[in-house]
DNA sequence: GCCAAAACTTAATCAAGTTCAAGAAAAGAC
DNA sequence: GTCTTTTCTTGAACTTGATTAAGTTTTGGC
């Protein structure tokens, strides 16, 4: 759990009070491989910070195939914001890829947390403007580079990844069919 | 200018004081047709309200063409926050499409406010929430609908938004060319 | 260690969208 | 109002990646 105080502190400052604060307001939860988080059309409780552990945030596309438009891995929240703050269903679903490790904090907590402790609202909206950078960058991948060359840069860029988790949910990442990744790989091998 | 003060009430409460401060701390400005907020490798200085008109957000891909990210309309903010918050050089060109009328937060300024209105810190991440949600959303037409749906989706939502961007513009957002919109188009009149 | 389920591969056919090139129409400048 | 620049259109050849369907390999449960 000191690894969440850590990254906290690496973005706004923290009292000792505040840490102790934090600390007691946040739960610990062991995840197993293919449990859920969240579910389709269940409204959202809680912000999870990974401790270690990988998750994905699907939904089901107008086909009826499963789409992955996230990665969650150490050190980063996940969660579906639009729902959690809103108090509406969700769309997408919230799953460990493999056994997982997260800091629970519930959204009524995260309320009166923020009135006790203005930095941790800070701490959320400079992570949040992180995501949202990280976001408009996955469009330009998305838009500037054919699936091949992404394929490339998401391998070059997260080579263990590869080796964690099933290449059809990488190609359902980097917005191909698993057939297509199969044919990118057979040609450089 | 009143319609900022009033969007920011929508989302926190705001004391008389608090208007007047916000206020007495934001410029006005006119913007005219073409003329840039922010210019590639220019650090963002200010976070723009558009109180009136419509902005692009673009970039020039490895193809030396530029490629639009996001369009800012009336009662949203437009800026590039990895730049602004992090005083790097930006990506990004921000141009006016039309003329316009922006409120000027300056990023010392905006400092300044948080620690004066803490409900102002809490606006701009429930802003920031909003338009990752947003993003996320886009990202999800991208995989889910070809070019022409993408197309027709964007024209029953936005029909005035047509008539006032040029064609190429759209084709740019919606992530294809203008000589495959030329052809959308084609079919259907 | 065996069986079932999950994940991956291969190949043929097809559709969506790009590229290039040329010309037509519309919008601004003065 | 005409001249220039910007925007839009059309068509042919081509590329990327989807689809379908079958077969192969790997993994996990008990």
């Amino acid at each position: 759990m000191q690894r969440l105080i850590a990254h906290i502190s690496k973005f706004v400052e923290l009292t000792e009070e505040d840490k102790e604060i934090i600390l007691s307001c946040i739960q610990y939860q062991e995840v197993k491989k293919k449990e859920y988080l969240l579910r389709q059309d269940a409204i959202c409780n809680a912000n999870y910070f990974i401790l270690k552990g990988v998750f994905r945030k699907y939904y089901i596309d107008e086909k009826g195939s499963e789409q992955i438009i996230h990665f969650g891995i150490d050190n980063w929240w996940i969660t579906d914001y639009d729902s959690l703050d809103r108090r509406i269903p969700s769309q997408y679903f919230i799953q460990a890829v493999e056994r997982a490790e997260v800091a629970v904090l519930d959204w009524r907590v995260q309320e009166e947390l923020f009135v006790k402790i203005p930095a941790l609202e800070r701490y959320f909206r400079l992570i949040l403007q992180r995501a949202y950078a990280a976001s408009m960058q996955r469009i330009r991948y998305i838009y500037d580079f054919s699936g091949e060359e992404r394929y490339y840069h998401f391998s070059n860029l997260y080579p263990e990844f590869l080796q964690r988790i099933p290449q059809y949910m990488v190609a359902s990442y980097l917005g191909f069919t698993p057939e297509f990744l199969s044919k990118i790989r057979a040609k450089k091998i």
